[in-house]
DNA sequence: TTATATACTACTTAATTGATAGATTAAATT
DNA sequence: AATTTAATCTATCAATTAAGTAGTATATAA
């Protein structure tokens, strides 16, 4: 079970813009080739990123990219959940038509309370915790 | 990001090992059939968990299965981590040569802690927890 | 109006997932 | 000893998903 390249290079790209003092737009051209990452598929991640509100966009020369809020704003969930789809281990946690012993199942119980560690963490672990630690490392 | 059937039809089948009062063996058959899953592709998902010693097998007339070991022993990390390959959200996190960045990447953090989560839990839950909460379900 | 960079759409390739099918082996029963 | 039973082994397959490419359209600054 792995996390996709979509949400770890989503992570990558919120940290780049993350810590991009200038309050001028980043390529992503230049994001690009610095992470090591193909551009074309870096315009696809930027995609839902934007549509979650955690990214800005300007088109055209001088256009690029910022945060779309501050990070301190934004959470984890709100990078991963958008790439990865709506996060959870197993289908069944979030409706219970797709299996006829829902209510009295053990095992989804399990799968639930698993789903629930990732989303909680992610709610509270905030892109600015994240800058953070790159600071601290870097 | 989802766990793999494996991993699901391999909870529900220790599960159904476990709450087998029998002392008998019980068909694979059987379970397949009470639990809705294909018998052959259970018959797979068996090999990898009788290896890890959670499960024990009789051949021939009169055979089946028997849970290895008592079910307070059997954490649930020894029947995930055996269908799902080795458990961890990123490559990375396991291996530092796949990365040259490996040292001073900070989101590598957090898809390691994300996996410690899981780790964590998976160690700390038993098959008899989850034998206890099927019970207190029915 | 030209250069630049984002936005959109379609396609491709490889890997993984979720099975199915059939032959083989071991043990108990007849 | 022959037969039945059920696990074990090996191979194959179809569908889906992941990961990435390619090309066009659009908006904006100079």
């Amino acid at each position: 079970m792995r996390i996709s390249t979509r949400s770890r290079y989503g992570m990558r790209l919120m940290l780049a813009l993350g810590i991009n003092e200038n309050k001028k737009p980043v390529f992503l051209k230049d994001i690009a080739q610095s992470e090591g990452i193909s551009e074309k598929y870096l315009s696809q991640i930027v995609i839902p990123l934007k549509a979650r509100g955690v990214i800005s966009s300007f088109r055209g020369a001088h256009g690029g990219y910022l945060l779309g809020k501050p990070a301190s704003q934004i959470r984890l969930r709100d990078i991963i959940e958008p790439l990865e789809g709506d996060f959870c281990l197993v289908d069944c946690v979030k409706s219970s038509d797709i299996c006829d012993k829902w209510e009295e199942c053990a095992t989804r119980d399990i799968w639930n309370e698993m789903s629930s560690l990732l989303l909680n963490y992610m709610d509270e672990f905030t892109l600015e915790d994240l800058i953070k630690k790159h600071r601290f490392k870097h």
